[in-house]
DNA sequence: TCCGTTACCGAACATTCTGTATGGTAATAA
DNA sequence: TTATTACCATACAGAATGTTCGGTAACGGA
């Protein structure tokens, strides 16, 4: 990739979430975008179609690296079956979130986080499902298994983003420790 | 109120509605509501200050009123204190979101949902801190109280959704069993 | 180092939407 | 009946969108 190419795409990324931060997606404009990468009009449109694809291409910059090296860790099944004491995913996210690139716990909190908390729960849908796939654990709650991927998805989101309205006062550890609380007799 | 008035903001409501049940809120103009209402541009100005003015309007009064009516219920530790085979708040709203006027199901489940599904679980949360409070109940289990008041409201509205995106094939019944047995053991 | 490629810029453009203003008309409430 | 007022049609300025175009300079391969 050129490295103008990247040099730009960088810019707009950069700028964009530094607007995201302070002001309300909805009523940044490509204008504002541009004026804060400093690029060209149309500099901005050979990169993004839209507004909106400038936001998905962001999202799964952000999500999907977060979720993706969840995905190559042990499945839950594992931490209960062979008594080794591997931290459960959902502790691994936690300190994930504080040390990743572009300050995601930023978005995560700022005025626009209803958006990222969505994509947040989309993408953690995924990785919920392949972690109690086959595990036999969800189907003894004899509750329908989407229902309870989704509720433990939502629940986890939810978790997050009460932390983060707090001032994220707890550690990880105890914030996994009221999640674990809440899901533990489904699971 | 001036019956014009009436028959005016009616119109715009009832046009805006039809609207969110078929297209995205953000591309909706105002030009497609008032050609939708068949008002005149300035009529639509002199009820609702922006768009956004009006979409908080219509959804204070869809769920101002959902809200309002469990509110004189019984609180939810009398159903266990008296022994009373009352049903739960739960079940008493899913019964209603059902008979509500000006279709609230078809805006909760169109490509819309996100925006009336945050709706409904902040005027949700009011109705949940009211229901359990002072029960004492929440407080054994060591979890900050907000932090369960969210769970359960965020885990009502969830399940609601899930309900709809499943062609809400459970009778209200069989769902507001599937919700508590989600949050008993918190309760 | 040279050279073809390509990303960028600045500027201009038509189009669309917004929010406001105005003067005339007709429904309303008293 | 009469004064009020909500409404309409129209026009308008301002802003944002998405596209186009010719010129410039940075780039990567040879």
């Amino acid at each position: 990739m050129d490295r103008r190419q990247r040099k730009s795409r960088e810019a707009i990324f950069t700028a964009f979430t530094r607007l995201l931060e302070k002001q309300a997606y909805h009523q940044i404009t490509v204008q504002d975008i541009i004026d804060e990468a400093d690029v060209g009009r149309a500099t901005f449109y050979a990169h993004f179609e839209t507004k909106e694809y400038l936001l998905k291409d962001l999202c799964e910059e952000l999500f999907g690296h977060i979720i993706d090296t969840a995905m190559g860790l042990p499945h839950e099944h594992y931490h209960y079956s062979c008594g080794m004491t591997t931290d459960s995913v959902f502790l691994h996210l936690l300190r994930h979130l504080r040390e990743n690139d572009r300050n995601i716990l930023a978005l995560l909190s700022s005025r626009n986080n209803e958006i990222f908390l969505q994509y947040f729960k989309t993408n953690l849908k995924k990785l919920v499902k392949t972690q109690f796939a086959d595990t036999g654990k969800l189907k003894e709650s004899k509750l329908p298994e989407d229902f309870l991927v989704n509720h433990i998805s939502v629940s986890f989101v939810e978790t997050v983003s009460w932390w983060l309205a707090h001032g994220t006062k707890e550690t990880p550890e105890e914030l996994a420790e009221y999640f674990e609380r809440i899901i533990a007799p489904l699971v």
